[in-house]
Order: C-alpha cells, then sequence, then structure tokens
DNA sequence: CTGTTAGCGCTTTCAA
DNA sequence: TTGAAAGCGCTAACAG
C-alpha cells in the first residue's frame, strides 16, 4: 500500500538519514566505537529506537570477520547429565551475549562436518562436548582464531584448551568411601566403548584401591555394559556380581541402571552392597534412588570453559591452558554413613 | 611468511581466478542455481574442492536476506520431556541441512530479546516450545516473512502455525484406563501454574470423568503442586490424597515425585492407588517407576514443526494450520491390566 | 552459457 | 568530531 512503510527492514541508513548524519555515524553511536560527540550519540540512539532499528548481526559479522555465535557440539541430549551440562553453557553463552548454534552429532563424521559449518558462520569459538575433533580441523579454526574449549575431552590437541571435572580425585573419594564403608571385594562398572572421562576414573579407582590396600587383581570385578546408560547397567547387574560388596560407576545412569538390575533380582543397596555413581543428576537424589554420587559442578565447567574461550579471543597465541574443576562427595543411602 | 599461504580465507574469487572463470559462475556451480554448463561446472567444484573453499555464510545469507539458520526457544532443558523435544528438533532441523540457534528463556521478556535476535540472524524460523511470544513481535517476524511454529502451546496468534499433542485424546485414554480399572474416586495433579498444555489435559480428563457417569464434584479430587516438577509431585502426596483410587498426573515428572511421595508414606501402586503420567519419558520406564504413562510422539511432533517451517516458507500467506499429534497409552506396572 | 555490474548492510580507515 | 569511500564475500539481474 503505502511505500515506505511496507519498508523490508530499517538499516542504517534510514537511521542515519533521519538523524541527520551519515552511516557512518550511525556506526559509532552504536558500537561505541570511534569518537562521536554524546550529543549526536544520544540523538542517534534516540533515532534509532523510534525506528526500532536493529543491527543486521549477518552484515555486522561479515565486516567483522566474526559473528556473535558460540558453536556447541552435544551428543545424546536426552541424558540427563549432558542436558544439565548444556543447559549450564547455554546459560553462560547468553550471559556473555553471545548466541548458541548447537548441534547434536551421531557420530565423528558428524562433527568434522559441523566444525566445518561453525567455521563458515565464523563462530566467536566452538565448545566441545563430544567426540573427538580430528586434529587437522581444530587446527583449521585456531588459524582462523576461533578458539576451541574441549569438555571432560582427553586434552591432547595444542591451541584447544581444556576443562574437565577432577575425575582422579573423584575415584578417590568413591575409593576412600567404600574402604571405609567395610568394603573388601569391590567392582568397577564402565561402558564396553567408554569415554576418555570414563576410563580415567576407573583407573583412578584402581590405584585408589590398591593404595588402600587392596588386592585388586583379586578383589576388583570388572563389570562392562555394553549398552549406553541406564540399560547397560541394567543388564550388567546380571553378571558375576555375587561377593562383590562396593561398586563404583562410571556414571548416573549406568549406577541407576545397575541398582534397578540388582533389585530386580530381589538385593538392594545399601544392605547388600554399596553402590557409588558419578555426575550427580537429579535422577539420582530421587526418592527411589537416594544414591550417593559424585557431584560434577556444571555451573563452573561452564563458567571456566567461556572464560577459556575469551582469554583466548584477547590471546589466541595462549599456550594451551587445561581446567580440572572440583567434584564433592554427595552422601545418600546407597553407602553408609561413615563418622 | 609467505603471502599467499597465510591467507585467511579462501574466497570465491580465489576460486574463480584458479579455474579460470568469473565469481558469478563459481556461485553458480555451488548453488546450482542459474545455467553452467557441467564441465565448468566440474571444473569449478574440483578446484574449490582442491582449495578447501568453504562458502561465508554471512556473506551469503547478507545476500539472500535469509541465513540457514533455525531459532529454537527452550526452556528448562535439563527437564526429561524438554531434553527430549529438544533432542527431536534438532534431529529434524540438521537433516533439513538447517542449524539451530537455541536459546534457553528463563522468563518472558528474555523471550522477546531472543526473538528479536533470531531476526537480526535473519533466521529461516522460529520455533517456540517454551513461553508465550507477544503478538506485536511475531507480527514482525511473520512481516518479515520469517515462520513461526509453537510447540504445545495455546494456538491463537495468527499467522502462526502450532502442532500439539492430543492431550484430549490422551486424557480420555486415562479417564478410560482409570475406570476400567476399577477406581471409583480420582484424581487430578497438576502445577500451580500449569502450561497450557496441562490444564487442557485437566479438562478433558474431567469431561471424561463426568462422560462415564463420574460426579467430578464429589469424586474428583484436584491436587496441586507448588513446586515444579518432581519435586512438586513429591510434596502434592503429603495432601489429602486419602481415598483416591486413581490419579492422572499432568506431566511425567509430577507422576514420578507423586508416586516416590506416596511411597515415602507407606503407599504404592497399583496396589493402594492408580497412577498415570503424561510424556513416557525414559524415567518412566524404569524398574523403579514402571509408570503407566501417556507418550508423547516427539519425533512425530518434530517432523510436522519442520513441515509446517518449510511450507509456510513456500508459502508465507497461508492461512494458519494446527497438527494435533497422536498420543499413546503406555501400559506399565502402576495400572492394572484390563482385558 | 558466461561475465559484468550493482548491490546486501555494516565497519573502518582516511581526510577534512 | 564527522563524512566519504572502500571494502567484507556473496548473489542475481542483465547483457552479451
Amino acid at each position: 500500500m503505502n511505500g515506505a512503510r511496507t519498508k523490508q527492514n530499517i538499516t542504517a541508513q534510514d537511521v542515519a538519514r533521519k538523524a541527520g548524519v551519515s552511516r557512518a555515524v550511525v556506526s559509532r553511536a552504536l558500537s561505541n566505537n570511534g569518537s562521536i560527540s554524546p550529543d549526536t550519540r544520544a540523538r542517534v540512539l534516540q533515532v534509532a529506537e523510534e525506528l526500532g532499528y536493529q543491527v543486521n548481526f549477518l552484515a555486522q559479522g561479515l565486516n567483522r570477520r566474526r559473528s556473535h555465535l558460540i558453536g556447541v557440539i552435544v551428543s545424546h541430549i536426552s541424558d540427563p547429565f549432558r542436558s544439565s551440562l548444556l543447559d549450564g553453557l547455554l546459560r553462560e553463552i547468553q550471559r556473555h551475549g553471545f548466541q548458541a548454534l548447537v548441534t547434536e552429532i551421531h557420530n565423528e563424521q558428524e562433527l568434522a562436518e559441523t566444525l566445518r559449518n561453525f567455521t563458515q558462520f565464523r563462530v566467536s569459538g566452538v565448545i566441545v562436548t563430544s567426540g573427538k575433533p580430528p586434529e587437522a580441523l581444530v587446527n583449521q579454526c585456531v588459524q582462523q582464531q576461533i578458539p576451541v574449549v574441549g569438555i571432560n575431552r582427553q586434552p591432547d590437541i595444542p591451541g584447544v584448551d581444556y576443562v574437565c571435572s577432577d575425575n582422579v580425585a573423584g575415584a578417590v573419594l568413591a575409593a576412600e568411601q567404600l574402604v571405609k564403608g567395610g568394603c573388601r571385594r569391590f567392582g568397577w562398572l564402565n561402558n564396553n566403548n567408554s569415554t576418555w572421562a570414563g576410563r580415567m576414573r576407573g583407573e583412578a579407582f584402581i590405584l585408589a584401591l590398591q593404595q588402600r590396600g587392596v588386592d585388586t587383581l583379586q578383589d576388583l570385578v570388572m563389570l562392562i555394559a555394553t549398552e549406553e546408560g541406564y540399560e547397560g547397567g541394567f543388564q550388567a547387574a546380571v553378571q558375576k556380581t555375587e561377593g562383590i560388596q562396593g561398586i563404583f560407576c562410571a556414571n548416573a545412569q549406568l549406577a541407576c541402571g545397575f541398582l534397578d538390575g540388582m533389585r530386580q533380582r530381589g538385593k538392594n543397596a545399601p544392605d547388600d552392597f554399596q553402590l557409588i555413581g558419578f555426575d550427580n543428576t537429579p535422577q539420582t537424589a530421587q526418592y527411589s534412588y537416594q544414591l550417593t554420587t559424585l557431584h560434577q559442578d556444571v555451573s563452573e565447567i561452564s563458567r571456566q570453559a567461556l572464560a577459556h574461550l575469551l582469554a583466548r579471543t584477547r590471546n589466541p597465541a595462549h599456550p594451551s591452558q587445561i581446567s580440572w574443576v572440583n567434584v564433592s562427595l554427595i552422601h545418600r543411602r546407597t553407602s553408609p554413613s561413615t563418622q
């Protein structure tokens, strides 16, 4: 109908015209970048407001060679711990004024494609919470000054920062608790294709037991879940768990599944065995589980991740950093009180 | 060191030069848009491959006035149903070659800001799974030809498409099951500040009971959870549940919490009462719960959502559509078998 | 079929 | 402090 009102989008040009200045000034007013008199600035902002002007992020990013996007790579989003972590990351990303580009991957090839996609959007950073990115691709990011941070990943790529929960400390706490709880025979439950964090927990658990005088060859049973998550734990309970008094699980889902598997066979914790999991997902706190578990501080992990991202943005040549985030033992019903 | 190799990014210009064609031809080769001879096309693609050329999505989007981004608005990501839904949506979004811009909101104001942000990125579509977007903002999207689809939201904004689980059918199935199970006194558990979907389930449940001859004034107790999720359900169990034989819960978290709350008081399903939840989250299937529940087909919901988005992209003037997605009763242990 | 040209909307020197 | 002008990298209309 009416030409002017039908205009698709208000541009900086429009604002400039109405404020009686040049486009450059509008840009300065909005980005407080480059000098501008307070008066003009105020006037421009006023006009921008009136017109409902919104910066076109695509144009801005094209110019600045960087969008205000942060790419996040996840997998198994519906897993309780994974979704908590994503929750924490999104909070932190948004708190810093970025927008999250979230991609769920199902295999390593998708990871590679995703990483490429992210660079095509000129993201300001990449957070990897799953999979092992090919070093070549990561190097491309590094070269393009795109900071990459891995969460709970093996810290093995130069130029990448990592933040990991302190798995060793967690495993030690678990071993300590079980030994104090009077256990003599132990079990360690993990997936057959475990994550690096899971393996680390296992190795540290074994070592911690040995240091407490346990003959792990004799008195430690390695239980292996062939399926992911709860199901894997549930099925693992049919294995030779006879005589095991204290069990440590690589994650919360395995632990809940295992507990239920044992219950189905008429055994329960803490009467028949003691059980400690990792992750402290909401479910572990529920009345029907009340699992003793190691708490991963998702908020702190997220905070560290963003901190690394920002630090590396400022100084891309910074040497790789790795932060270990504290874990704590949440004592609940599946292990006896030791005092 | 060496000028050429240090080049920040390979552009279409570089490919054009090396292939001995113009930039336009490169564009055509990659977008199969506009005519080009098979030979040149092949040659250009070859060169692009060699050079490792990647389209700059920011520039592309700026030109096309549309990025290949889809904005998704979520909340409470760590809630099991919400994360399953997000999982489904991401799958579908990626399957169609888009990237997801995910924002978690914590109040209606953030929703508004997010919507504005999305438009600044020239998203190809917006999916709202939480909150009630201000009509004015949505209209701006519509005007800018950005399709908006709401999931499990009250379908009340013109120009927006909706996809909802068939809450009424679900409530009817629940009522039917409980009545067949021999219940005479009923309960309905919902949050005090419930979602539209929750309220709809409640109303339909009441109606369905009445149609089956239940005097709902006399024999239906309205239980109200003052907290969200599991905790809310757990605490609701301390209310006057005496004499209630069949309870229907607005969602899975409430149901699990309620079941646990009752267990703590020494009552269990299905012996002391029957219980049906909504959502069929993984947790409801676990050994310790085995909750009878109404399954929401997250994959189908996601498929429909994307279908609406694409349809409206083709024809923005299309009248608002609303799809009701089937729900099904998953019969487990908290209600007796009726045959 | 291919090249030229004119933008998309913003930022950023460089002069004035 | 402000404006003019030159891009950022890509697309699309228009000639040829």
